[in-house]
Parts: structure tokens; sequence; C-alpha cells
DNA sequence: GACGTCACATACATCGTTGTAAACAACGTT
DNA sequence: AACGTTGTTTACAACGATGTATGTGACGTC
């Protein structure tokens, strides 16, 4: 059913091969015989067999974005947004999966037994640690996103400075007076995630006050999603001493910390100034708007993408990892600011 | 540098298709030679070659889901992760295109130029009419989502009742006493997509209420994102009338309008009542939490996945097209009956 | 007129896998 | 002893595209 390229060289009375040539604008076809198999193209429609032509190239274009999902993580979406807009200006598409906190799910990202038809992986990694990492085969290209993981391990690796980006989170929070300042999001059994990155830069600005971490401020969550934040917050204000101010890991949690404190009567900032971290979308239209450490997220994109790129086009050959650090700010807004008040 | 079949079976002392035989499961192998390519196959680490399958099969076992864009409505983003949720139950990966508000990638997608890798297309047109999808051709497996565009037309398709929601929304708005309903999310130059069903039905139960549709309460609209969303509440609250309700074509519209209306210091539900429509988790952690249209996401993309396997396995030859309605029902929230206040 | 050079076109092999048909052995049946 | 049956294995061709090597003229140069 399919047009091939044997069907046009019939209809064009040329070989296949020069079909071939025409399709991929091989130089030396005379002007005559390019018309022809040009028309002869147009009129029977032809579409390339990318099946067939990866077989031969041993390519397929495609890359794959592993994230931990896009349902309940707003952050994730807009990666995977940014990732396809910047892996299109380089002629490929984007296969997402979803890892879905399963570790088994990631080791088999990280294997590519997942996807034997992908060129390339970014992935986000959530449950694996640098023992895992470390057993990527060398045969599939990967870089790594959102964590300093694998500084040092056989991958590429782009992120931004995460202890950096929440120590100035919580350092802002003590610069407008707040002392008893929460954190939600903790993973109290990981080592070297995200999690335990945002969780250092938030006591090493504590304690670089000359202020205790405190357990009882301290919020263990599973998944950082709204439904979490709200939890963790809940069982926050119920402790002495009550928060004066929460720093959340994102804005999916400080959504629902928002949220819980709004429901209880707790005032925001007045009595509870609230951080997050992403800077989704959705950051700036809650009320009060949410104060955050907006990543470059572009940059982050952009990086990954063209490391991957580097490594499926042979530029660089497996080893000599690199590692990219993009930019980071704080976005002041309402939740820690507040606003005039009508 | 990949293991093939040609290794593993010159490894085990068999014939190349004796291995694929093993590889596949196939029947009648003895335990013995079972056992020894089975061997083999681990030794080296074999991976099949999905490229060189595709071809032979006519198949890749992907698919491709087209929507808007995913950065800044959750909707597809939910949309997504519920499409490939159901995909993976069958055995397929989902490769998702970005149509960019783009007439002619919307063009592309349906033929096929934009992805010829993919067993078939899951699509959510926002700019073509029913012509533009009369041109798809018969090769490619399409199913679309979100409007009912091509009842009667050739391609299979699966929505809610647009209108009916519509209807059931603003019904309960003039139920809780409101009279000066507006309507953000108008696409005037449009007549039969989305905007146009869900606009019917807000006209619909206005004039089943015996009000008039006034002209100065319908708010156009670009793109249904938050910033529109906010930017058209702010020219509704400048009109005259000044509206007691609105009704957003989408939650992201309806967090926008939210925004802005708490910015302005008008209270919500107390001097405008507001309903959204698709019932993305935000809608339920703003403050107040949204009123808003929940159609059957899940019911959704189970459908859509299930037609198109159905289409591309053959057990449905092109034509007689299916379309499938799903269910919707109204979630009542704070944005229109209000909490007790502390 | 022999030669090399160039532009253009073709035949063939190949990428890795799997369907088809056929080969082969072991077995029981007549 | 000839036969079919069953189970197991194999050789071969094919999926559709493209790199390589080769062929064919036309042209200019010595």
């Amino acid at each position: 059913m399919p047009v091939t390229l044997r069907d046009v060289a019939d209809h064009a009375g040329v070989s296949v091969k020069t079909v071939s040539n025409v399709v991929n604008g091989f130089r030396h076809v005379s002007p005559d015989t390019r018309a022809r198999v040009q028309e002869a193209l147009d009129r029977l429609g032809y579409q390339v067999n990318l099946s067939a032509r990866s077989l031969r190239a041993g390519r397929t274009g495609i890359i794959a974005l592993a994230v931990p999902e896009l349902r309940q993580s707003s952050y994730f979406s807009e990666l995977a947004g940014a990732v396809m807009q910047h892996a299109e200006e380089r002629g490929l598409v984007v296969l997402i999966e979803q890892t879905l906190q399963s570790r088994q799910r990631e080791l088999d990202v990280l294997s590519g037994a997942r996807n034997r038809l992908v060129d390339g992986v970014i992935f986000s990694p959530l449950e694996l640690g640098p023992d895992d990492l470390a057993t990527a085969p060398a045969g599939l290209p990967i870089v790594l996103l959102g964590e300093r993981v694998a500084a040092g391990g056989p991958l590429d690796h782009v992120s931004i400075d995460n202890v950096a980006a929440a120590r100035e989170a919580v350092t802002h929070l003590l610069r407008i007076g707040r002392r008893r300042i929460a954190a939600i999001g903790l993973h109290p059994d990981e080592r070297i995630g995200t999690a335990e990155q945002r969780f250092r830069g938030y006591a090493e600005a504590l304690t670089g006050a000359g202020l205790p971490l405190r357990r009882e401020l301290l919020g263990d969550t599973g998944p950082w999603h709204r439904e979490n934040g709200a939890a963790c917050m809940r069982a926050l204000l119920a402790r002495d001493p009550r928060p004066d101010a929460v720093f959340c890991f994102n804005d999916m949690l400080a959504v629902g910390a928002l949220r819980e404190l709004l429901r209880s009567g707790v005032r925001v900032p007045e009595d509870v100034a609230l951080v997050g971290f992403d800077d989704v979308e959705e950051a700036r239209f809650s009320t009060p708007s949410l104060t955050t450490v907006a990543p470059d997220l572009d940059g982050v994109a952009r990086a990954a993408v063209g490391l991957l790129q580097s490594r499926i086009s042979g530029d660089r050959p497996p080893g000599a990892p690199h590692t990219v650090t993009r930019q980071h700010r704080l976005v002041v807004r309402e939740s820690t600011v507040g606003l005039p008040r009508p």
C-alpha cells in the first residue's frame, strides 16, 4: 500500500538509487531527470520509510525523555515542552517515558531495555543512585538531568546548583525576618538526590545565620505532589513551635501547603511566608503568588539536547563526561513580601 | 558494536532463525538448544534491533499524540500522562508532537509528514476544521480528540458532550442565583471547534432561563492560557454591567481570571462566582478551589488508544468511523458555593 | 586518436529481522 | 520396508533505503 522508492523509480523510468538521490538532494542529478523523478514523487505521494532508513543508517532520529511522570508535576511537563522544542530545532523527535517512581523502570531506562528504538536518552532519575547509574551500558548515549548525583560518574549531566539555589531561597526568608523556617519535601532515606541537595542548602542558610536545625520543622514527604504538600503542612501546623515560614522543595508542594494554610485561616505571608522551587507557571497565578526559584529551564533543555546530540553524532566518543550547570534566580512574589491590600 | 542475531547464532552454533525463534518464544525448539541459545543471548547481552523488526513487520509500536502544547496547558499534560499509561498497557509507546497553534503543523500531523515512523496518531486539533480533516490520507490511522468537529467525518473520534457539559456548568451558576454570567474563551472566528461547542452550551443555558445573550459579557481570547484569562477578566471588570459570575472555557482561563479578580479585591464567589472546565489538578488546590467540569480523562484516553489500536491491527479496516462520547460531571467547589469563613 | 576527467546513472550488497518452505530425524503405522 | 506424522532446524528471500563500486557517455587535452 505505501509507496516505495521502487514504485517511484518504475514510474519515472530510472533506477531506485536515482530516486533516492533526488529525495536526499544528492548533487549529481541532471535537472531533467530530477524534474521527472520529482514529478513522480509528487504524483505518487512518496514518503520515506523511516524504519528502513533507520536500519540502514543505524539511527532513528528519536530521543527519549524519561521523567517521573507528567500528570501531577507541572515541572516535568514544562521541561518536556522545552526539550521537545529544542529537539525539534535539531531535527529530533521526542518519545516520553514515565518512570512512575519505580526503581525497576528507571533501571530499564538506563539499560535501554525500555526503549531500543531511540538514539539516546535524557533522563531525570528519581530513585537511582550513583552506583546504579555507573552500570549504564556504554552503547546508549544518556544525559542526566536535575541533580548532581552523577558528578564524577560516567555520564553527561545538566543541572542547576540546587544547594546554592536553596540557600538563597532560605536566606531570603531570613532577610525578611523569619526565624522558624520549616522545610517541606525531605526524603530521609535519600543521601544524594535533589531532595538532599535542597535540604543541604536549607541547612547551610540556617546554620550560617546561627540558627539551629529543628526536627519539628522538617517535613518528610513522598512524591512532590500538591496533596503531599498539603498533608505535610497540616502536620507542621499542629506542631510546636509553629513555623513562620516554609521552604518547599518544589512548587507543587508549595501549592499544596498554601492551600492548607489558607484553609486553616493562616495568613500568607503575614503569619507564614512561603517559598517554592521550579517557577512553574502556576506559581505566578496563585494568590498570593509564589516566591520561587526559577531555573533556566530553556538553558537546561538546550544543553541537554546539545550534549546528547554530540554523543549521538559521535562528536564526543564515550567517556569524558561533561557537567553543565545552568543559572537560576530567586523570583520574589507575594508569598514572601505580601501585596498592598485593597 | 551492537549484538545481532548472527552473533548469537555463531556463538551458540545454530542458525540465525533458531535464535529468532528462541527470542520470540516459538514453540518447537528443543529444550536443549533453547537453553544453549538462551545462554548465548544472556552472555552477549542481545537486544533486538527494533528498526529491523519494524521494517520487517511494517509496524513500529509507536503512536503519536499530537496536542497544541504541553507547557502552558495542564490539561494536555494530564491527557498525555493518561494516554501514555493506556498505551503502555497495550505495548505501545508514545511520541508527543506539539502543534503550537500552527495550522501548518496540524496539517503536517494529519498528512503524516511530521511523523512517518508511527503506526497511528491521536490528534487533538485546534486550528483545523472538518474540511481539512477530510483530507486525511487513508494510510495513517488517526483518532481525533476533544471536539465533535468530525462527527460524520472519515475519522474515529473521542470526546465528551461539550455542549451539555457547558450547559450544566452555566445552569449551576443560574441555580445559585447569578444572572449576569460572562463567558471567557470565545474564539469568534471559529464555527465548529471546542470553543464554539462550549459557547453553545452557555448560550443554551441562558436562553433556556429566559436571559439574553449580552455582548458585554462575552470574552474573546486567543489561546486558553492563564494570562489570557487574566487579561480577559480585566476587560470584563471594566465593563457595564459587571458580571456576577464567569464561565471559563477551561481551567487555565479560570485560574487567570481568579487571579485577576482577587487582585482587584473582588470576592469569589460572593461578588463573582467562577466555573472552569477540565478539572486539572490545579483547580482543586487554588483558593478558592474551582468548580469545574471533570471529563472522564482516563475513559477518553483508554477509548482513544483502543480505537487507534483496532485500526492499526486491522481489526477495523478504513472507513466506518466510530464516535465515542465519554462521561463528564460538574465538580462543585468553593468558587461557586463558597466556604465557611473562619 | 588515445587518454584522463567529469557528470550522471546504475547494479549490487547490506543493515537485522522474520515468514515461508523445505530439509531432516525420529517415531509409529501399515 | 515403505509410508506418513510430528517435532525440530535450516536456507532463503524479503521488508525499503542507501553506500560503494562500477559503468557510460561527453568533454577537453596532449
